[in-house]
RNA sequence: GGGAGCAUAGCUCAGCUGGGAGAGCAUCUGCCUUACAAGCAGAGGGUCACAGGUUCGAGCCCUGUUGUUCCCACCA
């Protein structure tokens, strides 16, 4: 079919194929994993993106790691199923739609929760369509017939399953506790989505009077305005500079209030004036003091960072009054003039106030870490309220277990270490948010008598009092709840579907390292829990995607790239590819476009390499029972070699070294040298020569194209289907290549002598500035062994070296004339250059290069001399070292000669 | 305060279990050699942060130092 040969543009061209390619993958099923059980399961789920936007260069490499593993596997012929979907991303979501409400002049208080929730809804069929259509333009192979969405029913009945069970195992429960508050998105934040940032502030010194003594106790603090709140002030049962205040009371300044002095290890005698204020209402340290000491808690923030007032104190009050009431439900403080203001205006006020009774000592400046929200980067306000908590000491443990055993590694392994510090050190994970988009909590609470019914299904009735106005808890859970249950809530658990029984555990867990305690601990604990066994057996870490300065990519620098932007310009197999080569495992990486450039001319050069081959092909032609040649032997070598090394690092998850290896395997072995060395055989009369040629050309492109395929699909797919003999065939579905062993180590090392006097040829040319125009003669005296290599080598000269003709000189037959020399491995080279020669030169360099051969021979000598390496060393080495030597002590034995003869 | 990463060519980075330092880009020289100028052939350029140690042998392993980035932590 010569028509098609000449439909290969002169450069690759990945914008006019990568789409319809795409389609028909897709429309084939190809990307649609199939239980068999005769085939191994290998299972990959995608780390959902969030809806809130499009898709960034992290979520680029992410899915490239993860579709050329995929995409690995299925070739490999493994069950390979990679499942992807989107998370609905609770607060970072609500947050956009509520900048968005806000732009539009309206909020969701005034849209109400139906109304927003339907905004959501639409919002999610926008960006989420948007986000899956980035990731068919990246080539990613997904199993779109499984595509899943957090929120979805499937997912939704194992959020409330798994909510429902841990509750009723006591692992889940409501109750006031400390918490993080976001002010700015007005709700909870676990532990997790705390933000700690340097910022500018001042340690106050203030002033308590003591109600017994008289006397003023010096005590710092950085949020003064938490005071109002202070149900006590602690020192340090041990302390000598205050033991005569045991048992004493403070009268706290503004209020006016007696509280007590506490004696409690929390005070520390090392710091500051060893007295510590506390506010159980506002602060972790001073919340388990008041725990410690039965203190009444006194909130006086409201949940949108203001003081409290009157009113706020009525409603609590009234509750009290009810007896509604729980365990550690905190007091409100009516703050009098301070009500209403924000608590940095009350900062002020009451420094000032405190100032002007006499009751503030030093200030001195301070830098430390601040708490604040990771969506919105607000300062939280540590508060007591009462919220849904996970238990987490229990689910921990076998969580902690299964990576110490090995049951689930992490690559690199060092993340283990980050992994299980986080473990160890967990506390319990605070679960409801005051947001509306998300999954609503499944609990109902009974007005009449306060009963809390959590359940599967919707509640209506009282079970306990029969009262049938119940009314749902109005939060929603942390949108990592979710996500959690990802790798089975996917598969359709609670349901024991068979996909579920197929694919699970999964295989690989493929995602950067900012999202560990996040979510890829939750999702080991939550596995062990729900389903008895583990998520996953890998976790593959892979670093951030950073800008060419090293700095992060963000919105507000601006300097975020868009990655659909890129495939436009550079198709998507070089940003694939760019994404790839050069990182190393868990390591960031910098984009630059001059990356995606060299990745860009690589997919050229295969796509130029291909069309060459093709043009020079016209049917399938076996390697079977042809007569190989050196370089044939050479390469296939140098292949066999590939197929190994490309193997192993897509076993380790080593993807730069798989990418590396590729690149120069293709450009420096395939290309530069093979193809060049082909084209005497191609050229040539000889069909038997041109067969065997096209047969070792055509084993190793289709070899080579499935190699890459994992890295660049468009490219090898379009190609592979060209190649006589797999016409129309398809690289995706076609077979990894086998490591195989030719059996031709020593012709290989016999060519890469005659490569090494190419070398030599061309090097002296080039520093002679010799015409490529200008053919030369070239004379050889072979060394001992080589005259049968070198005897069919005349072809590779001429074509690769400009040599006219090659004659090899007899032994005792010495040229004479204007002629530049080289020594090599191979033998000793002339080449008779004219007047371009300058004898004087010529010495110059034979000298350098003797003294360079000595220099190598001394130091290998030093090395056989000595007994710790001849002793030590394996055996292997210390050969390749004696024939290094022994064959540099030739080399040096020819080349004195001809420095002799040169006089 | 604890932990981790990084430090290799002018720049960005590889370098797998220790066995003569590599790539891309940039620079210089010469080439449109019938696959490719998104290319070809050559060249220059590195005390592998510093100091010790282990070893026959260290960019790689150990200890310390310096610089840098990040993570964690309740420093009132």
């Amino acid at each position: 079919m010569p028509e098609q040969e000449f439909t290969m543009e002169k450069t690759f061209n990945p914008q006019a194929i990568e789409k319809e390619t795409y389609e028909r993958w897709e429309k084939s099923g190809a990307f649609i994993a199939h239980r068999d059980p005769n085939k191994k399961p290998f299972t990959i789920v995608m780390p959902p993106p969030n809806i809130t936007g499009q898709l960034h260069m992290g979520h680029a490499m992410d899915a490239t790691l993860q579709d050329s593993l995929i995409r690995y596997h299925r070739m490999k012929g493994d069950a390979a199923l990679w499942l992807p979907g989107t998370d609905h991303a609770s607060i970072a979501t609500e947050v956009k739609i509520v900048d968005k409400l806000r732009s539009e002049g309206t909020s969701k208080e005034q849209l109400g929760r139906e109304k927003f929730l339907e905004r959501a809804w639409a919002w999610k069929e926008e960006y989420g369509g948007r986000i899956t259509r980035q990731l068919r333009r990246m080539g990613a192979s997904c199993d779109w017939s499984r595509e899943r969405f957090t929120m979805d029913e499937g997912c939704s009945r194992a959020v409330r399953e798994v909510f429902v069970r841990l509750y009723e195992k006591d692992l889940i429960y409501r109750g006031n506790r400390l918490i993080n508050w976001c002010p700015c998105c007005g709700t909870s934040l676990s532990d997790a989505e705390v933000e700690y940032e340097a910022k500018d502030g001042h340690f106050w010194h203030l002033l308590y009077p003591v109600k017994e003594t008289g006397e003023k106790l010096e005590l710092a603090t950085t949020r003064p305005e938490t005071m109002l709140g202070d149900t006590a002030v602690a020192i340090n049962p041990e302390d000598p500079r205050y033991k005569h205040l045991h048992g004493c009371h403070v009268i706290l300044p503004l209020v006016n209030k007696e509280i007590p002095i506490v004696l409690d290890e929390h005070a520390d005698m090392e710091k500051g004036t060893g007295v510590v204020k506390i506010t159980p209402a506002h602060d972790p340290n001073d919340f388990e003091v008041g725990q410690r000491h039965s203190l009444p808690i006194v909130r006086v923030f409201t949940y949108d960072g203001h003081m409290t007032g009157a009113k706020d104190k009525a409603e609590v009050d009234e509750l009290f009054a009810k007896g509604l009431n729980t365990v550690n439900e905190p007091q409100v403080l009516d703050c009098g003039k301070y009500a209403g203001m924000t608590t940095m205006e009350a900062r002020k006020a009451i420094v000032e106030d405190l100032s002007a009774l006499g009751l503030l000592g030093r200030i001195e400046p301070l830098n430390h870490e601040v708490g604040t929200c990771y969506r919105c980067h607000t300062v939280v306000e540590p508060m007591v309220s009462k919220q849904w908590f996970v238990k987490m000491a229990p689910l921990a443990k076998p969580a902690i277990d299964c990576v110490k055993n090995g049951e689930t590694v992490f690559m690199p392994e060092r993340f283990s270490k980050i992994y299980m510090n986080w473990m160890e050190n967990i506390r319990d994970w605070c679960i409801s948010r005051h947001l509306w988009w998300g999954h609503r909590i499944p609990a109902w609470y009974c007005p009449d008598c306060g009963e809390t019914i959590v359940s599967r299904e919707d509640s209506t009735v009282c079970p306990k009092c029969g009262c049938k106005a119940l009314t749902q808890d109005e939060d929603v859970l942390d949108t990592w709840f979710s996500s959690a249950l990802w790798p089975f809530s996917t598969l359709g658990w609670p349901d024991q579907t068979e996909d579920l029984k197929y694919f699970y555990p999964t295989d690989v867990m493929v995602t950067g390292y900012d999202i560990i305690f996040f979510w890829v601990a939750r999702m080991i604990f939550s596995g062990l829990e729900h389903m008895g066994e583990i998520p996953f057996r890998k976790v593959v870490i892979h670093g951030l995607v950073r800008d060419a300065l090293g700095r992060k990519m963000s919105k507000s620098l601006g300097n975020g790239v868009d990655p659909l932007e890129i495939i436009e310009k550079y198709g998507a197999d070089a940003l694939r590819f760019s994404l790839c080569m050069g990182i190393s495992a868990g390591n960031d990486t910098r984009y630059s476009d001059e990356k995606v450039e060299m990745a860009r001319n690589f997919a050229n050069k295969v796509w130029n390499a291909s069309r060459f081959v093709l043009m020079n092909m016209d049917k399938a032609e076996s390697l079977e029972g042809k007569r190989l040649t050196l370089p044939d032997q050479w390469i296939l070598t140098r292949y066999a070699l590939a197929v190994r090394e490309v193997t192993d690092a897509m076993e380790n998850a080593e993807y730069g070294l798989a990418t590396q290896k590729l690149y120069d395997f293709i450009w420096s072995e395939f290309c530069d040298w093979y193809i060049e060395l082909a084209k005497s055989g191609l050229m040539g009369e000889d069909a038997e020569r041109k067969a065997a040629t096209q047969a070792v050309l055509l084993k190793v492109l289709s070899g080579l194209l499935r190699l890459l395929h994992p890295f660049m699909p468009f490219l090898t797919e379009e190609i592979y289907g060209r190649l006589p003999g797999l016409e129309g065939a398809s690289c995706m579905l076609a077979d990894w290549p086998k490591a195989e062993d030719y059996g031709f180590d020593a012709e290989a090392a016999r060519m890469e002598g005659i490569m090494d006097m190419v070398r030599v040829i061309r090097n002296q040319r080039a520093e002679l500035n010799v015409q490529a125009g200008h053919r030369a003669r070239l004379m050889v005296r072979p060394a001992a062994g080589w005259a049968d290599a070198l005897a069919g080598a005349e072809p590779y000269f001429q074509r690769l070296a400009s040599v006219s003709n090659m004659e090899l000189l007899v032994e005792g037959q010495t040229p004479e004339g204007k002629l530049v020399s080289g020594v090599c491995e191979a033998g000793e080279l002339y080449i008779p250059l004219g007047d371009l020669v300058d004898l004087e030169q010529e010495k110059k360099r034979l000298a350098k290069e003797e003294k360079n051969l000595e220099g190598e021979i001394a130091r290998s000598e030093g090395k056989l001399n000595n007994p710790g390496f001849t002793g030590k060393a394996p055996a292997a080495l210390v050969e390749t070292e004696r024939a290094k030597l022994e064959k540099n002590r030739q080399m040096l034995e020819t080349l004195k000669k001809r420095i002799a003869e040169l006089g």
